[in-house]
Formats: structure tokens, sequence, C-alpha cells
RNA sequence: GGGCGCGUAGCUCAGCGGGAGAGCACUACGUUGACAUCGUAGGGGUCGCUGGUUCAAUCCCAGCCGCGCCCA
């Protein structure tokens, strides 16, 4: 046993730790832990996956704190604790980091050619991929790393090739030419949650279009974006504007290009809006789409896919960039007296989450997952109570989504991800197989003879592969052993930015493919702010990087900081100050086992907290009971920031403030057998605050249990202790509740009354009952050192003259300091108590005579009442007689 | 426009029908050998505003004011 260093350092004990705890196999579901027996229940996280190209940031931590504490806990409790972890392909973010390392050696994606493109991907995989997951070890996570899994591994790269043959051959995945968001500088199509609406000052430009066959007569429409106006089939006006009412049905001659198109009757015209009218461009807006289907307009495509304009447009215009595009077209309806006016007009104007820029509608055939279908199951099924959220009310965002669910956009125009498992015929018929055999046969069984396929080059949304993640990772297609035992998950931790993306489609996945919602709870946290309440973003340059946190306090620090804010319902202000607080509680709980060290408390295997004798000892083994059921029932029902407040008080405020103050009397007296328990006992409330602080700091509670004593396993490998009630004392309780309370006034009178601190006084008990006097002779040497008393007794006779006095329940407490004693002060002091009684007698007799209180309200309640205003007289009382004493001096 | 949430001590936040709490910050005192990354004591709050329900409202309901987020 090294003795202990006088703080403590978190780097080198964290690494250590961790290399043991992993090498060791600890974290291997059924192997390391309490579970290890393997008569555990499965306990199952798989942990939502980061992106291989990511880094920790403060989400993360926040997120894979609260899943570690739970597994740790589980594990202790004996359970067959699986975190399953790994990380996503991250499609377009990957594609692009590795695009940049090859425009650095000036060579472009298309001068490799895909296949060795994608060879680069996975050097860079191999080599930079790791990042996140070591980052995730600095953090302590005890994720079964033995089982990680990456969404391009070969057996979740089956899974995805099942699924979408699956759910295409029975019509939940289909080809569609419809309008998709086009990334003009990705140069893919993305989905619906893949994009960002942002706030734009944007403009409102007015055209006069001519109507055809009336001179000097225009329709004025307005428009955001002049540039698609080479695209306009039509104009529509709302069916009831009696402004137009003539005019529908009417053509209108489109400038620029003259083509004649229809002025239509549709409800989408907005008549309180601008002028009414609305050009409508059914190739490059989703409304103008469904007008145009409405009303049976040409769809005309006017870009190419970098949003140039393209062929069908006027020579000058082709190849022209769209913003480029816009004012040339501003200059020219100018020119030509049609531009009506210009207003500043506020908007939302949609952006690629991960390119930022302007997204474009665009006409082009896709795959879609017909989702409106998929989401039924996965709708009834949190309606049903199988899948619930914590807290509940997200569960509205969750429906709110689902219910108005779109058709989802899966394929990708980019190289890295799971190629599209169809291949084409020379005809454009599809074939959707396995394999590219499959494929031929049913290819060459249609032709009747056999014709060159080629394969789609798309490939599938990453979230495609992600949604798969709680079966896939454990096996699936294949029939494992830990697909039966391990599948239901229990929880998803996850962000509630992650609704859409994770939960909803690995709700409609899991339960089409494996009949059962994959997990009974989804817990969400909330998100990390910095401490201005700012979303952190690189932009903004708040943000708060975790390792650095980590460098500084240590991971412990950071942890329990995170901890103690995850309280549901609100967002994470992250504040340094705060993880250096507990960063300072760590500190705490180190100087706590130094002290333990230093008195020879050395853990004793065969200690039995039942069989304890002195109250003392009785009342902190029953202290630790009650912390350790806090702390389980707080993380029963995920109130994370409870279990930390519930630890940290009897850890600092009990242990440490009380109980450690209480042994030092008895570890200096000679009551050898006292001494002997009291050691003992501090020895072992220390191992349990260290075991019951384990899930939230795992590395300076496995330290200190390893340095502590010789131990049979490993703290993370030690089963949670069940005390049983009857170690709780009540009688031990309400005896050292009266020591604590008396020393705390006696500290209290002294400040106000300016007794030196380092002066000894005599006490004296004043009508004190049987359990005071009793109280007082057991726990006199405690009351003695820590109240700074000379001596302590029982009052016969009169009270001397020029006391401070103070009550405590039944008895008066006399300080006998009459040569430092200032009357006055006193005299000022017991009249202010004793208005506060009276303040406090006024509200319960008030509240007493109201009859309709003493009808209505529980009985209960009422006596208790009863009993404080009894309490309050009392003490008045013996104030106003301790009064009278030092008015009679003075 | 629809939805969700938040306004409690200087700051960050718990509590959420029956005597206003924590941490940090602040003030005073303190080298009582675990800890100054500490100890002891203390100051500080019409619990956003206005109504309502109730014997009782910081807590429930309605409206308003301010702030945040998500979706159109």
């Amino acid at each position: 046993m090294a003795e202990l260093d006088k703080t403590y350092h978190p780097d080198e004990v964290e690494a250590r730790h961790y290399k043991e705890w992993e090498d060791s196999g600890a974290f291997a579901a059924g192997q390391g832990g309490a579970g290890a027996s393997g008569n555990g229940q499965p306990y199952t996280i798989v942990i939502p996956p980061p992106n291989v190209t990511g880094s920790l940031h403060m989400g993360h931590a926040l997120n894979n704190t609260l899943q570690d504490i739970l597994i740790r806990y589980r594990r202790m409790k004996g359970d067959e604790a699986l975190w399953q972890p790994g990380t996503d392909h991250a499609g377009i973010a990957t594609q692009m980091v590795v695009e940049r390392m090859l425009e650095a050696e000036g060579v472009k994606r298309t001068d490799l050619g895909r296949d060795k493109f994608i060879d680069r991907v996975w050097e860079w995989k191999a080599e930079s991929g790791g990042t996140i997951t070591q980052q995730l070890r600095r953090l302590g996570a005890s994720c079964d790393w033995s089982r990680e899994r990456f969404t391009m591994d070969e057996g979740l790269s089956k899974a995805v090739v099942k699924v979408f043959v699956e759910l295409h051959k029975d019509g939940l995945i289909y080809r569609d030419k419809r309008l998709v968001n086009w990334d003009p500088k990705l140069h893919t199509a993305i989905s619906d949650l893949e994009v960002e609406q942002r706030e734009t000052k944007g403009k409102m430009w007015y055209f006069k279009y001519p109507i055809e066959g009336r001179d000097d007569e225009f329709i004025t429409v307005g428009t955001t974006r002049p540039e698609t106006m080479l695209g306009d089939t039509g104009v529509a006006v709302h069916p009831e504007d009696e402004r137009y009412t003539d005019l529908v049905g009417k053509n209108v001659v489109l400038p620029i290009t003259g083509r004649l198109i229809p002025i239509v009757a549709d409800e989408y015209a907005d008549p309180e809006k601008g002028s009414g009218a609305v050009k409508i461009t059914p190739g490059h807006d989703f409304n103008d789409f469904e007008v145009g289907k409405r009303a049976g307009l040409e769809v005309i495509n006017v870009f190419d896919g970098n949003a140039h304009l393209n062929e069908n447009v006027p020579d000058k215009y082709q190849g022209m960039e769209r913003f480029a595009a816009r004012d040339a077209i501003l200059a020219e309806m100018e020119e030509l007296g049609l531009l009506d006016r210009v207003e500043d007009n506020a908007m939302t104007v949609p952006h690629g989450d991960r390119s930022g820029v302007v997204i474009e509608p665009w006409l082009m055939d896709q795959w879609f997952v017909d989702a409106k279908t998929l989401a039924q199951p996965a709708i009834a099924a949190v309606e049903e109570g199988r899948t619930q959220f914590v807290p509940k009310n997200w569960e509205n965002t969750y429906f709110e989504w689902m219910r108005n669910i779109q058709p989802w956009c899966v394929s990708r125009q980019l190289w890295w991800g799971h190629q599209i498992p169809a291949w084409f015929g020379p005809d454009g018929e599809v074939f959707v197989e396995e394999t590219e055999e499959a494929a031929q046969a049913a290819a060459d069984a249609h032709y009747g003879k056999s014709v060159e396929l080629i394969r789609d080059p798309d490939v599938l949304d990453t979230w495609f592969s992600s949604a798969l993640w709680p079966f896939s990772t454990l096996g699936w297609p294949d029939q494992t052993p830990e697909l039966d035992r391990h599948y239901p998950t229990d929880v998803l931790v996850t962000g509630f930015d992650i609704i859409f993306f994770w939960v909803a489609r690995m709700m409609m996945m899991g339960l089409h493919f494996m009949k059962k919602e994959p997990f009974h709870t989804v817990y969400i946290h909330a998100l990390v702010r910095d401490e201005k309440g700012q979303k952190m973003s690189k932009s903004k340059g708040n943000v708060i990087d975790p390792l650095d946190l980590i460098e500084k306090y240590g991971a412990d620090a950071l942890r329990f900081t995170l901890t103690a804010f995850a309280a549901q319902g609100r967002d994470v202000k992250m504040s340094e100050s705060r993880v250096e607080g507990y960063r300072n509680f760590c500190t705490k709980i180190w100087n706590a086992a130094r002290f333990c060290e230093m008195n020879e408390c050395t853990v004793d295997p065969e200690f039995n907290p039942k069989s304890v004798n002195s109250t003392l000892n009785r009342w902190i083994i029953g202290k630790v009971a009650e912390a350790e059921a806090q702390t389980s029932a707080a993380l029963a029902a995920y109130r994370f920031n409870d279990a930390a407040s519930a630890l940290y008080a009897f850890t600092w405020g009990t242990f440490c403030d009380w109980y450690l103050e209480f042994a030092k009397p008895v570890f200096a007296g000679d009551d050898a057998a006292a001494k002997a328990e009291t050691r003992a006992t501090a020895a072992w409330v220390l191992d349990q605050i260290v075991i019951l602080l384990h899930p939230i700091i795992p590395f300076i509670t496995e330290e200190l249990w390893e340095t502590r004593g010789a131990r049979a396993q490993p703290l993370i490998s030690t089963p949670w202790p069940e005390y049983g009630a009857d170690l709780i004392d009540a009688d031990a309780n309400a005896e050292m509740d009266w020591v604590v309370r008396l020393i705390s006034q006696i500290r209290a009178v002294r400040a106000e009354m300016n007794v030196p601190p380092g002066a000894k006084i005599p006490m004296l008990l004043k009508d004190a009952d049987d359990a005071a006097k009793r109280a007082l002779a057991v726990h006199k040497d405690l009351i003695l050192r820590l109240a700074r008393l000379s001596d302590a007794g029982m009052l016969d006779g009169e009270v001397p003259k020029g006391a401070v006095q103070d009550v405590l329940d039944e008895t008066t407490v006399i300080l006998p300091i009459a040569d430092v004693l200032d009357l006055g002060a006193e005299q000022s002091r017991l009249e202010k108590e004793i208005a506060k009684q009276d303040a406090e007698i006024t509200r319960f007799e008030k509240k007493l005579a109201n009859e309709k209180f003493v009808a209505n309200a529980p009985a209960e309640v009422v006596e208790g009442e009863r009993e404080k205003l009894g309490e309050a007289q009392a003490a008045r009382a013996r104030l106003e007689e301790a009064l009278k004493r030092v008015s009679a001096v003075a």
C-alpha cells in the first residue's frame, strides 16, 4: 500500500486504470463485471455512433458520461452489461476530408477513380478514424471495445444490402422522379433533415409579365428568386381573387424567352401577399411543383448540377452561375421596363448542413423509402408505451414529425458509402438483388437472354445504415447469441436534435425487421451550451474542448460536472468554474482517504455494519444506506443530477464535515474498543463512498479502492451494495442530529457574540430532558472539541450572571462568559430571536384559527402546524426568560 | 404561423400544492497536523407580471411581458 500524495493527480492514474480495465476484459459483456457469473440479466445500450471523422465535443462528453454511468451502475448491480460501441462512416463528411487531403496533393477524386479513391478512404480511416474512440477512452467510457463496429464493416454492409433488397421487394423502397434537395457544391441529393432553413434578409422583386393579346396590360408577380424565371411555366392567382378573374385562362408572354405560359387559378397564391400573383417554376420549387401538378403545367429544368443555367435557356444565359444570372436577369428586366419594384423581404433559405451552400430543388430520379408506411408501427409503439421517452414531453416532437413524415430520399451521389444493390438493364429496367450474380440471373430471365447490366453508382444515406445499428451491431442478419440476448436493447441515450435522424429511423427499421422496438426507453438529454447559453460553434469561437478540461481538472471532475448539470428538461450551460468546483470535490475525497490512512482506518473484509455499537458509527452507517437509496432511486428515474447531489452532500456535508470531525476525538481518546470500531467503520464508509461514486467518477474511486487495501477484484467489477433498511437507525439519527444542532448553535452564537475562535469556554444545559442528558454524556468529547468548549455539564440552580443563552428544543444552552460578554449585544440578540419566534407564532396561530384550514387540510398537516406552534411558543418562553435574566444584570 | 421549453439569491441552477434550497461568488474570522483545491459563521430572494382555482399557490389554470429552441 503506497502512501497517498497530498493531492490527487489524475493524468497518470486515469491512463493506468483505463488500460487495466480494458486489458483485463472488465468492459466485455458477460466476462467482466459483477455479472461475470453469467447469471445476470442482460442490460444493453448501443452508443449513438459518432462520425468516424469526429472528435469529442461537449455534447459527446455529456452523452457518453450518462451512458457510462448507467452501464457501470448496472454492471456493478450484477447485470450482464453491454455497451456496444462503434462509429458511422459519415458519407459526405468523410469523403470531404479525404478529398481535401487529395487536393493538397493536387489530385482530384475523379483523377483517381472510384476504387482507388475508396482505398484512400480506408487508408485514412486506418490512420485517423480512431480519434474519437481514443477520446472516449480518455473520458472513461467503459464500452466493450472488443465488439466495436463500423457501419462500413462487412457484417453491417451485409445487413444494409439485405434491408435494401427486402424493403424494395416489399415495395417500401422505390425509385421515383421527384424534386429533391440538391447540393450544387457536393453534387449530391440530401434528405430533408440535412437541409438547414436559415433566416435571411432577402428581397422580393416584382416583375411585370405582359398579357398575351392585350397591349400594355401586365400581371405583376412577386419572386425571391429571379434567376428561376427562365423556367417559369405558369402564373398562379387565387381562384377568389376578383382582380384577376378575367385573366385566368389567358397566357402571359414570359419576358426574355418569349414563351407563352398560362395564368392559372390555385389556392397556393395568397391574395394578401404582394400582388397576389405568383410565378410558377415547377422544376425548381417544391410548392410550385405541386401547383404545376394540379394545373398540368410543363416542368422545365433550367439548371445543371452546379446550379449553372443549362441549355434550356437563351444562349446568352447558358453556363451562367445562378447568382450571376440573377443580376443579369434583373438588369435585363429593368432595361425592358418590366421590373415593377423591389421590397425587402425576410425569408428562410435552405442550406446544405455540410456544404453550407444554398440548396437547389431539382427534379431527378432517386431512391426513396416509404417512411409513411414504416412510421405507423413506430408511432403506435410510443403511443402504446412500449417505448417511452424520458422526459415524456419529447414524445410530442417525435409524433409531430412521424405523423407528417415525407418520403425519405436515401440515394447519395457519392463514392464513400454502401453502393446501392441495383442494376440497370439496357432499357433502364432495374434489378435489385443482394449480389451481382442474382441481379444478372434476374435480368437474364427478364430479357430472355444475357444482357449487360450497369450498377447504380449511388450510395445510401449514412443514416440508412445507422438506423440498423441496434441489431446490425449484434450480428443481424445472422441469428447470433448476442442478438438473441441483447435485442431489444434497454435505453437509447441521445440529444433531442437527433430524435428524427436516429430514434425515429431506428424505431422504424427495428420494428420492421426485428418485430420489436429497439429499446424500451429513450432518454433525451440536454444540449451543452456555453456559459452564456449560446450554442457552441466553431464560427462563434465559444467551443470548450472537453479534452482541455480533462487535461486541466481530470476526467472525473468533468464527468461529475456534466452529471450534476444533467437536470431533465434544461440545457447545460458549461462553465469552467463548476468543473473546478467538482475537481475540489475529488480532492476532498482524496484527503478524506488520506485522513483515514493516517489514522490507521484499514479496510477489514470481515467488517459487519450491522454489528457496530456506538451511536456515532450506527448513525453514519445508516446515512450510507440513505445515500445509496437516494442514488439508486435517482438513477432508476434517469435523474442523474439528483444522484450526483445526493452523493456530494453525503460525502462532503455528512462524512467529511461531521463524521470525520467526530472521529478525531475518538482517535485521540483512550477508549481502545471505540477507537477500533470507529477506525473500521470509517474505512468501511469510505469504501462505500468510493463504490457509490464509481459510476460517476470511475478513476479516482478505482485508485482509492486499489490503494487502500488488498481487493478481490477491481472496483469496476465489485458488486453494488445492498444494505437493507434495518441499517437506518432512527434513534441514532435523532441523537446525532441533536449533537449536530447543538454544536452548530454554539458556533453560531460564538461568532455572533464575537467570542474569539481560539477561546475555550464552558457550557451548561438547563432543563435538559433525559435524551439530551444522555446525548451530552455520551458525546461530551465530540461536543467539547467541535464547539471549542472547556467544559460541558448540567446546570443545577441559578443561571450565572452574564451568560449567553440560547434555546435548543426543551433545553436552554448557557455559555457563562461574563468577563467577555457585551450585555447590550446579548440583549439585542435575544430580542431579535424572540421577534423571529413571534413571527412564526403569529403565522401558525393565524393558520390554525382558520376554521376552513382545520376542516379541510389533512389531519397530519394540521397536527404538524400545532406541533410547530407549540415548539415556537416553548422556545419563545425560554428566550423570554433568558432575556429577563440578562436584563436583571444589565 | 404551429409546437416545446425557460424566467427562483450577484451568477449557474435544483425544488414544484402545506415552514424558500445547493454550488460558485461575496463578507468576517481562522495555520484546532486529512484537506487554504480547506474550515467556521454570515449577508443576500414581493420564486417575471396580472388574474383565477384552493382552507393553503414559487408550485395547478388562464392571460400578459421577456428569452430560447424546433418545425412551417
